[in-house]
DNA sequence: CTTGACCCTGTAGCGACTACAGGCCCTAGG
DNA sequence: CCTAGGGCCTGTAGTCGCTACAGGGTCAAG
């Protein structure tokens, strides 16, 4: 009767939302595990499946690595974790989204000056192309970290 | 004369700011031109080369891709670019850092609630850990664009 | 019995680097 | 003159988080 109500790597796929070859990646790398196979080798999942693979997805989608979810999903199975933990976790990573935030923001002002200063006709003289080559220092000084891709 | 004040790849590379093995990347990829060399096969750079590594080293610093700083090379190697293409380009891009600014402000807020509703004591329940189990919309409808990394 | 949708494994690719391994070159000190 | 160190060379593999095949097997409907 178990395997009556078990989802095919398909399924589980459109019910999380998670691509299937992500699915099968997401194994092999030890963040979901392995789940048992039908006769012909099909993976079947289960409900717990389910809410694990959910639990990465949102957490992916809040902008946690992979790595800090196997953290968190190694306290959450260990049954170890503590709240304050879990929240030293979090706001760790708010601390740094407001990091990119002002990067970003900064990064905005540069162009949006740049672009004011760019006449926008048809010569082949451009200051933005100007601040490109020229100038000197366009950003704070430590902005060795700005790229954000 | 000419090789007198030439630049081997490590000066080159303390006077741009950009590591040595990524000048080689740059010149694999054809951002950079392929420079002189040396009897012995070292790379030799002048003025040019350090104006244009500056060129690529702040676009990315300003998130172009490589494949946008190699467009604005082109354009500007066929000196037939004019201002208004160039400031198309950057005004395209400061939407997207527009996009992304908001993207994660949506991300922050939704986190700060989560970590405000955490009790922050020693006991193995945690409001985060539940959000992220069971919160069933978390964000906005359109999600999939918002990994950040 | 064939078609098409699904599933399998394994590998290669993306972007933008970074980090070696295993070698050559060049200069300064002993 | 020898050696030690730093710098430079090429080429390959690793990073992150997927995505996209290639080349097969499986399964249900018509």
């Amino acid at each position: 009767m178990k395997a009556a109500n078990a989802l095919s790597i398909g399924a589980l796929s459109k019910h999380s939302g998670v691509n299937i070859e992500t699915i099968r990646y997401y194994e092999k790398i030890g963040v979901m595990p392995t789940p048992d196979r039908s006769a012909s080798g099909y993976r079947l999942y289960g409900p717990d499946h389910l809410k694990r693979l959910s639990f990465v997805r949102r957490g992916r989608q809040l902008g946690f690595s992979l790595d800090e979810i196997r953290g968190l999903l190694r306290l959450v199975d260990g049954d170890t974790y503590t709240c304050a933990q879990v929240r030293e976790l979090t706001l760790d990573h708010v601390a740094e989204i407001r990091r990119k935030i002002a990067d970003l923001k900064r990064l905005k002002r540069v162009m949006e000056e740049m672009a004011a200063q760019c006449s926008g006709g048809r010569a082949p003289e451009c200051a933005i192309i100007d601040a490109l080559f020229d100038v000197r220092q366009l950003l704070a000084k430590d902005n060795t970290r700005l790229r954000t891709r």
